[in-house]
RNA sequence: GGUGUCAUAGCUCAGUUGGUAGAGCAAAGGACUGAAAAUCCUUGUGUCCCUGGUUCGAUUCCCGGUGACACCA
């Protein structure tokens, strides 16, 4: 079996990842496997800066816009299997190198590393414990996690409802600890892996996204934004440059603070995948 | 030209009955095991506009200046 291997191409939003994909991908001969948790809803085209029409057909890819905002949840566990079970098919097909790109941290480390054999959500108990979150407070959900699982009680972020609310709900779907599902081991991949982080200074890269924002406008995010407006309670849809329009559109404040809103909250997005990647010493890091 | 009000963090402003100051936003740092573009945590020294005076001590009171705004000419 030859050396099977994927190149990771990843780095903040905006930094410009896709053309370097487009490079490497026929480079390398392979197609472009995308691992971002947005760009994959084709119901979402403008906000999530999806490769144009032409850079699509240039190259194949996959994860974008292939699942739907209205389907079930989709998840990094998801996005791990389906993801893996590609890999597999193109390799055995003859690739000897796979290409992947895009900024979703989570979906990466799942891809490499692998996560636990949590078991996933369950949609109506998970809608029940966000509802009580609500109503009740996180004090409560976190008293009950305390008694179910007191070691998640020490280790999660108890001040964060949603993972309060992730751990007490695998507590009560299975009868077991939450933490009891951690084994804090990597799993295994059968092929190499490279990552290579693209990086800029932090003043170029956020004028490139208020630039890049500017440029959603002009191309029509508003109007995009304005026919998910009845869906806004998705999931997929708490998304930027979408749930800043939708508060817009119910009178919280102007166009024009909306669009400040947005690219302000690009940027700490960006910030945020910089912090998670920080830690990442596999990356090798190339400025341009 | 006259009168009045204001001038404090990058921005909007609070405050100090005289003992050199604090909120929101912006910004920065961090966390992250099936919502992850989500969610959560931490971080506030700044010629308190300038000059002079009173005072042990002035950002705070007083004189003058500069600027902004309002009203009157």
């Amino acid at each position: 079996m030859a050396k099977r291997k994927l190149i990771i191409l990843l780095g903040p939003t905006a930094v410009g990842k896709t053309d370097l994909s487009l490079d490497l991908a026929r480079q390398y001969d392979s197609p472009i496997i995308s691992c971002d948790s947005r760009q994959l809803y084709r119901e979402m085209c403008i906000g999530t800066a999806v490769p144009s029409a032409q850079q699509l057909s240039a190259v194949k890819h996959y994860f974008i816009q292939d699942h739907s905002i209205f389907g079930p949840m989709y998840t990094a566990g998801k996005y791990e299997l389906e993801a893996l079970a590609l890999m597999e098919r193109l390799f055995s097909e003859g690739h000897e190198t796979l290409v992947m790109t895009g900024g979703s941290g989570f979906y990466i480390d799942a891809v490499c590393n692998g996560l636990d054999d949590f078991p996933p959500a369950d949609a109506q108990l998970r809608a029940s414990l966000m509802e009580r979150l609500r109503t009740e407070g996180v004090e409560s959900l976190r008293m009950e996690l305390k008694s179910l699982d007191p070691d998640s009680y020490r280790t999660v972020d108890i001040a964060n409802g949603q993972r309060v609310v992730r751990a007490l709900e695998v507590c009560l779907m299975t009868g077991r600890p939450f933490s009891s599902f951690k084994t804090a081991q990597v799993k295994k991949r059968d092929f190499q892996i490279e990552k290579i982080g693209l990086t800029r200074p932090r003043d170029v890269l956020y004028d490139r996204i208020n630039r890049r924002v500017e440029q959603m406008f002009a191309d029509g995010l508003v109007e995009e934004a304005r026919g998910l407006l009845p869906h806004r309670e998705l999931t997929a849809l708490q998304t930027v440059g979408y749930k800043e329009l939708f508060e817009h559109f119910q009178g919280a404040y102007d166009i024009e603070k909306a669009k400040e809103l947005i690219q302000r909250n690009t940027r700490h997005y960006a910030k945020r995948q910089m912090t998670w990647w920080a830690r990442d010493h596999e990356i090798q890091w190339k400025e341009i």
